[in-house]
RNA sequence: CGGGGUGUAGCGUAGCCCGGUCAUCGCGCCUGCUUUGGGAGCAGGAGGUCGCAGGUUCGAAUCCUGCCACCCCGACCA
């Protein structure tokens, strides 16, 4: 794996517009280091913008906007939640600056200008939004109230990583509001189940769905379901969250509805959101090292066709065959590119497009139309085909199909070989530092064997699987009984 | 906050130990011609306060002091 994924604290237009990707690629490339996609990474995030946005709309979900700065006094009313996030907010403080007597050209902090109250940059917005909720919600008439928000949210992080933990990144997060606990539980795991088809039917990478131990459980939460996926190199990735926040946001704000038989109650809460970190996901699970591999279902362009020509008359020849092949291509619904850049070579732009992991590229030349024929060259396998002119839309079609559910099942294989069963602490640890991956083992439910085991390995609980039996076992760790096997891994 | 590094052109770097035609090389960029089925070739060209500020010296990218920025590892992290 010649990808690596590195970023600085604050880049303020790098990180969502460019993908840095440190790749040994060939000896005498014309690109050795670092290479830099741009603006890419934004392409791939609208992509799954667009279709999280369609899935949560058909879920009865709508949009909408709240502010970014949270009153610090707002920002403490849900105490969990506050301490969770405390040491990782940005502050605002002042409104204004001012020229340097001192540095003439440079500019200060006007000390004058200081905030009354300061303003906490949002890490999340539970807070801005039950304060609004309490004013939108009286009736059980009132309920469920059903919001999404597209927002950035900032939290400053000891250390960063490109995509997996950055200061400032893109998100969606859910916030709802239900009058009995039963249906907030629903649309928890209903969620959860969104994220999980999402992630494995677009990014084509497989989850495992379950639910956080206390100490891993967002703050503020009673129950937070996840998505777990397993990268390349062994270690495992919170894919996406939701929490059932019980009534605990609805008492800190005092949010009551008046239920049918006209007694107040509290109302019940979920939240659940998924990031840009899902795009370091995508390119920690398919990726090698001639750049990206994109599943074709999110691929920005799923098809670039590739002129090869000497001279104008070649030039417009293959344009006119390639625009009407375009044109076929997109009544079908397929996103295509034809490239006729003049100023780069074939051989430049196919390497282009590998880089930008577009799933099949289409290579017209004057061999192909002389012989009515086009080359179909597949990013993830390298692989060549010869396709006639009037069976490429077909052919085009059911390779993408099958190029998703390949990545898929490639993706599978290797997570499915990288959960070790382990009935003794050894054989534990030995698991987690040569192998890596997932470890099911039976563990006690004590906070204080999920320290020890964190603190000698470095492995954490995961997740408890919602998928798996009962069983009668010994903790791997204190020998206590337990009921049920949990997923243990090192992680992002 | 601890430990270890690094700052030289848009990017990646050589030079630093031992001060003196040392500002090097590759990519990229610009111009021209030839090229186009896997990152083109040749010729010419533009571009640098050597992180910043002091100091030592006849002379500093190089030695000394201070500062700043960044990177890696750890602590931290729904």
């Amino acid at each position: 794996m010649g990808i690596k994924l590195t970023s600085r604290k604050i880049d303020y237009s790098k990180w969502y517009n460019e993908i840095v990707i440190n790749a040994d690629l060939a000896e005498n490339s014309a690109v050795r280091g670092c290479m830099i996609i741009k603006p890419y990474g934004y392409a791939i995030w609208e992509r799954m913008q667009a279709e999280l946005d369609k899935m949560f709309k058909e879920t009865g979900h709508e949009n909408a906007y709240f502010p970014l700065f949270v009153p610090k006094s707002l920002f403490e009313a849900e105490e969990k939640n506050a301490e969770g996030f405390a040491k990782e907010c940005a502050v605002v403080t002042h409104y204004r600056l001012k020229n340097d007597e001192d540095k003439p050209g440079k500019l200060k902090v006007d000390p004058n200008a200081k905030l009354e109250e300061e303003l906490v940059v949002r890490p999340t917005s539970e807070e801005v939004i039950w304060n609004t909720f309490k004013s939108w919600i009286q009736s059980y008439r009132d309920l469920p109230i059903l919001i999404n928000q597209w927002s950035n949210v900032v939290r400053w992080e000891m250390r960063t990583r490109l995509f997996l933990r950055t200061s400032e990144f893109l998100w969606q997060e859910g916030q709802t509001a239900h009058s009995t606990k039963e249906e907030a539980i629903e649309e928890t795991i209903l969620m959860n189940q969104v994220y999980a088809n999402f992630v494995e039917n677009y990014m084509a990478i497989p989850v495992i769905q379950g639910i956080k131990s206390a100490s891993e459980r967002f703050a503020g939460a009673e129950e937070t379901y996840c998505i777990e996926a397993l990268m390349q190199d062994g270690k495992a990735l919170q894919a996406g969250t939701s929490h059932f926040l019980g009534q605990n946001f609805a008492k800190a704000f005092n949010v009551k509805y008046a239920n049918t038989d006209g007694v107040l109650e509290h109302v019940w809460a979920t939240s659940w959101g998924v990031s840009t970190r899902l795009i370091g996901a995508l390119i920690m699970t398919h990726s090698d090292d001639n750049g990206l591999v994109l599943p074709p279902n999110l691929a920005p362009i799923q098809v670039v066709l590739v002129p090869i020509y000497k001279g104008e008359k070649q030039k417009k020849e293959i344009a006119e065959v390639a625009n009407q092949m375009k044109k076929a291509l997109e009544s079908k619904n397929i996103r295509v590119k034809f490239d006729n850049r003049d100023k780069f070579k074939p051989g430049y732009k196919f390497n282009e497009y590998e880089l930008k992991g577009v799933p099949l590229r289409i290579a017209i030349g004057p061999k192909d139309i002389e012989n009515g024929t086009v080359e179909i060259a597949r990013r993830d396998t390298f692989s060549k085909t010869l396709v006639d002119q009037d069976e490429v839309v077909d052919f085009i079609s059911m390779k993408l199909d099958q190029i998703q559910s390949d990545l898929f099942q490639k993706a599978l294989g290797f997570r499915e070989t990288h959960i070790t069963e382990v009935e003794n602490f050894k054989e534990f640890k030995k698991i987690i530092d040569k192998k890596g991956g997932f470890v099911s083992a039976h563990w006690d439910g004590t906070k204080e064997t999920e320290e020890a085991i964190k603190n000698q390995t470095k492995a954490t609980i995961r997740c408890i699987p919602l998928e798996s039996k009962e069983e009668q076992g010994k903790c791997v760790f204190s020998g206590n009984p337990s009921k049920q096997r949990v997923l243990f891994a090192k992680a992002y």
